[in-house]
DNA sequence: ATCATGTGCACAATCGTTTTCGCTAATCTA
DNA sequence: TAGATTAGCGAAAACGATTGTGCACATGAT
């Protein structure tokens, strides 16, 4: 084994080996232009693998300017949703050999102190699924140079992989106006990023095109989260004539929905109908199984990473949009 | 502004005030012992805000031997309680100046390539929520002289900051006996892992209190997901004799057992009482509110990192349990 | 005026890599 | 066999920071 205290170097391994650290270095890496012996090279390789040398990627980096790692900032850690194609992004990143750095950078706005961490030349590149859809910030990147490629959200012209909101708010409202619904109000999300307000979009054009005209008091804004969905539930079923069915921006919101039309003690489905988004794991498992607007989030995830890729390798990439799909249960009262 | 092209450095800097790079360096981070006159402190530092200088972390820690960085080793990053852990220790960690890296690494095991890549070197401690309970990694961690501490599941006596589970599962099940059950079955966890062996103890612990011998039937194993719940809560509910009340090892689980009994056309908690753990956002929302068991994961996240930085520190540390508590609510029959 | 005492800073050596540049010796061409 | 080519590898200069050492110069005391 190899001495406790000290760790394997270049220099070490070329004192062993009877060579110089270079030649070391040229022979691991095994580069295609410089001809180094076989022979050679299999003896320095021994005397690497005897040691267990592994390259510092400090020394690595400062010499390169390329750490072979990529930044990923995510609004919620806890979101499990973005958890899921966080996760997907790591497992494809490391494919490509590189290290990701998680972030969560909450309402940090424009003064993103987590973001600029991931900025100070520490990371190759940027997966953002962070943004809004005029964020100043985005601008101070692309200044910067540094490479990056939105997620879930998109904003601008910046290349993103998002999935097609407008689509999906669309198709949950179309399976409620299918059922014969009428009076569906929409818990939204905020209308500063894209994913809420293209849903909302969605929503509105389903409405028209069944030639119902979509009203602002059906229309409750939440901030993605329980509490503020909580809120908005309130209002939309406190309402003097409420609607019959729910459009809800995401599935906790749907799930808090569920909670308020229990608490005016309203029937899911049969006096309330409910849709989500997100098809998260929790969605076919409750009491009441939830219907939901189903995203590819892994692949989104790997999808991302990809792109990046192709942009630090100088290429030029495009945006790409997923096909979202309604996935019917009893909540919406289509299954049962 | 700055050129653009150009990342200001010390010599940079050193050019500009007209003083040599090392005296930079000294003024800029502002060593008590070495004397820098006023003056030229204020210059050198007019300089650098000019240039607006950020020191290169790799250069930096190439140098100094330290990464500034700590390295959060994940079973899932879909797990959202254990997401809320690490968000809190993020967190935490940003305060004491310590960027984290968040990676996961499930069923990776002793080979671990995940956290191996956070071993070499570039962190300068980590901080495991992996743990197994006879990990044999963990004392090639130790070895390797890299300083870590546990997060929600113990191992051996390495330093750890878990909930109390043996606690914990004996609250869950005494709740239900209190309650009036006899028969109650447990979906556990792994018992390779503190967290599903302790719940266990403590469930059978509470159980031989009551004067009930636990029985090898009434457990079923799960892994702490859904699909393995499903298939366990089955087993459960199908018992010629079955349990009146379930306690399940986390709240997703407690969810598929609800599923289950859903299938079966049991009402719950008329029939089947359940209660779960860690009392996750959407325990209360649910249209069956769910009797769980709350364990206080944010500051459980701090202080890891707080353990974290005493160790780094020099000093010893001591494991930390955390007291849980049983959240009453109607999926058990208690509230309502 | 001279020597001890410090203060203020420059010099240079690291940290572990990668990479450019040449030097030596072997191989090839005529 | 002499001269041109080339393969193989060593020397050294980066990358950008930290840090031990020591040279000037000013100040004080004698």
């Amino acid at each position: 084994m190899d001495t406790p205290g000290h760790k394997a170097t270049l220099k070490s391994i070329a004192q062993a080996a009877g060579v110089h650290p270079s030649t070391v270095s040229r022979a691991l890496m095994g580069m295609p232009g410089s001809r180094i012996p076989a022979a050679t090279v299999e003896r320095i390789r021994a005397a690497a693998a005897e040691l267990n040398y592994e390259p510092d990627p400090w020394a690595k980096s400062l010499r390169t300017r390329r750490g072979m790692m990529v930044g990923l900032a995510i609004p919620r850690l806890t979101d499990v949703v973005l958890g899921q194609m966080f996760e997907a992004a790591q497992w494809r990143a490391r494919d490509f050999g590189y290290q990701t750095m998680t972030v969560s950078a909450e309402k940090e706005g424009a003064e993103s102190t987590s973001i600029k961490s991931l900025m100070d030349r520490r990371t190759d590149g940027l997966i953002l699924a962070t943004a809004t859809l005029h964020d100043p910030f985005l601008q101070v990147i692309e200044a910067s140079g540094l490479p990056f490629v939105l997620l879930n959200r998109s904003s601008g012209d910046y290349p993103a992989v998002c999935g097609d909101d407008l689509v999906g708010g669309y198709l949950a409202t179309t399976h409620l106006l299918d059922l014969g619904h009428v009076r569906i109000g929409h818990i939204s999300g905020p209308t500063s990023v894209s994913t809420g307000k293209l849903r909302a979009q969605g929503y509105r054009k389903a409405l028209r095109e069944a030639g119902i005209e979509p009203t602002r008091d059906l229309v409750a804004p939440g901030e993605f989260d329980a509490d503020s969905a909580i809120e908005a539930a309130e209002t939309l079923l406190g309402l003097p004539h409420r609607p019959t069915a729910i459009f809800a921006i995401n599935d906790i919101s749907a799930l808090a929905a569920m909670a308020v039309a229990r608490r005016h003690r309203l029937r899911v489905p049969e006096d309330v109908a409910i849709v989500g988004y997100n098809d998260s794991e929790m969605s076919p498992l409750l009491p009441i199984p939830l219907t939901s607007v189903r995203v590819p989030l892994l692949d989104m995830g790997k999808l991302a990473v990809e792109l990046l890729m192709k942009r630090l390798a100088g290429e030029k990439v495009d945006s790409v949009l997923m096909e979202p799909q309604v996935v019917a249960r009893e909540s919406s009262g289509a299954a049962g």
